[in-house]
DNA sequence: TGACCAAATTGGAACGTTCCAATCAGAATA
DNA sequence: TATTCTGATTGGAACGTTCCAATTTGGTCA
């Protein structure tokens, strides 16, 4: 009784019934829609007339499942909290959107069961290709599956085990090398590193860029400067409590990522310390906000935008030449030295 | 001549293989998919041996294509950049995978032109619904089409002019006037106000619950108190380099939002200013930064994820009852307090 | 024995496109 | 006039599902 639901089913508007108004055939409407050079002029100008007429909207559901082909991208990011993979995620979407590609975004927060479920969906929809951002611990079982199911597959970030996979990364032992012989030409001596210890390949490289440049200038490394944290703010305040309990006193941290000097930054601050003066902090990552912080953040910047438009730009080659084989790209972070990184007093 | 063409022109397994391998028909493979009660138990279990032998993958175009159904949802943000839409597309993005969604994400970047494509783009895959975070002067004109597509839409952050839609947001008034009324009650009288003029009814209710403030009680507002700025950290940076400059100085500032005043913190330290001490600062979104800068920022928090689960489950409910009377939802905000607004000198 | 029933299974039309092969109209050629 | 050609258009079979209606099977009951 009520008035709502007088409305005739509402079946959309087909290509069909467009032909049916411009009195031509659905063939033909077809072809216009791809704007085919075949059809006369005039006749297309009417079949457009026809599907403004009746506001017709493309399927294109119909449409990829009879030509075997898709336009949209998966995009499985693990951690979005972190700003770095936000920044990352919108280079992406950038470029894709640009080549014509819509994204299917998902992410997994870290956890392996939902990393499966979404890429499995992505699969079910026939994603044309998948940028994965893979979450800890992922099994190379499943990048083998995804690999070998037939859609092209980019990895970013973290660098997976062994196989041939196309990879997008930064280099990440020559990014802490960087930062560490920074510090050590500022005239640190005591330098802790501030990282998740068994955090994958991407830990041991900076851990070993680290290692490598107190080596390089002779210096000792203590093993508690290795302070064992979560990858968050909080573990970056954690971390830095942890660095000021140490006799002696470690003068400056190598943090394993921004979002961790982050915190850090702000610990030291209610510590009544002047990060730059009294402490130094390097970060990881060179998120937009590191340029803004209190004081302004030195850290090891790899252009998380670009890189998410690397990363693109690598699925896009290889959806162009499928059978090429398979692409490994380091981006060669650079050091950007701003006023978290003074000497020793 | 080359070896990797050798392949067998490979057709996806499809429904009908496993029908044959499992020597039932493909209404009942369809069935078993469906897990439906009328299948018998020993025929579904081989179907799914079938399944898993020929390594069979659901194909979700054509079912979707089929009903007249799909669970995709849209999800199109505005400005990616701010970790506050970030956070809140992490809380979208969990709920309505939760509910067995998949998101289709696009990234507007304030563009109305990009807008438009995406919307179009994700009318055509026939999405089952859409959250759209609109940009800058987005004219009815498009948000009345989406509506009328007949395809589910709510509205997130930014109230439409006019018409009813669903709506989830925050008390833009009441937070800046419980910031605002902090500030004074700490005992500042020369209140600056740091947004972006004429940025539509978010900066105009913000600036309301400012002015509000003040006049409850009785303090004067300069006109110059209102400082026109990007609503970027950059912006932030500018606005406090205006408000140095004044004389007699504000003795704090209301930033329109967590990123100004994370500019805010950043220059007054630049400028051998302690903020929470020399100069108060309170910021608006509750981003999780917030509570780690140098000092931690005193913020109205809206409660970005949570404000995104709400925003996806408006839509949920939408879905779950299509002709529903439009909801409008606003979150009350609530004043966290932390260092950065202490008492003037 | 025949009629009836419930449970399990199945054939085939539909969903809205694309694209191949076929047709058609009219001009040009023999 | 009959033939060929070219350019424009079209019919209809696919794509891989779902789901309705119909069929089969085997048991129960009168």
């Amino acid at each position: 009784m009520t008035t709502q639901n007088n409305a005739p089913k509402r079946r959309s508007v087909t290509i069909t019934d467009v032909a049916r108004a411009a009195g031509v055939s659905k063939s033909t409407v077809s072809l216009v829609l791809q704007s085919s050079p075949l059809i006369a002029p005039e006749t297309a100008e009417r079949v457009r007339k026809s599907v403004a007429a009746l506001g017709y909207v493309y399927n294109r559901r119909a449409a990829d499942l009879r030509r075997e082909s898709s336009n949209m991208i998966g995009i499985v990011i693990n951690d979005l909290g972190n700003p770095f993979f936000a920044e990352m995620l919108v280079g992406m979407e950038r470029r894709l959107a640009d080549a014509g590609y819509i994204s299917l975004m998902a992410h997994t927060n870290e956890r392996l069961d939902v990393q499966d479920k979404v890429l499995t969906s992505m699969h079910e929809y026939h994603a044309a290709g998948v940028i994965l951002c893979p979450a800890f611990d992922t099994p190379q079982a499943l990048l083998e599956r995804t690999r070998l199911s037939g859609i092209p597959l980019v990895i970013v970030v973290r660098e997976p085990a062994a196989g041939n996979y196309n990879f997008v990364g930064a280099d990440n032992e020559r990014g802490t090398f960087d930062a560490s012989r920074h510090l050590v030409e500022q005239g640190h001596r005591r330098i802790a590193f501030l990282g998740r210890v068994g955090g994958g390949p991407v830990y041991d490289f900076r851990r070993a860029g680290y290692e490598r440049a107190m080596r390089e200038h002779n210096l000792p490394v203590a093993p508690e400067w290795f302070i064992n944290i979560a990858l968050t703010r909080d573990g970056g305040r954690d971390g830095i409590r942890q660095a000021l309990a140490m006799i002696p006193q470690p003068t400056a941290a190598v943090c394993y990522n921004d979002v961790v000097a982050f915190g850090a930054l702000s610990e030291l601050g209610e510590h009544g310390l002047v990060v730059g003066r009294d402490f130094a902090i390097t970060g990881f990552d060179g998120v937009a906000a590191a340029a803004h912080t209190n004081p302004p953040l030195t850290t090891v910047d790899v252009g998380p935008g670009s890189l998410g438009e690397s990363a693109a730009q690598a699925l896009l080659d290889r959806l162009a030449i499928p059978d090429a084989p398979p692409t490994r790209r380091l981006i060669e972070p650079k050091l950007v030295v701003r006023q978290s990184s003074g000497p020793p007093k």
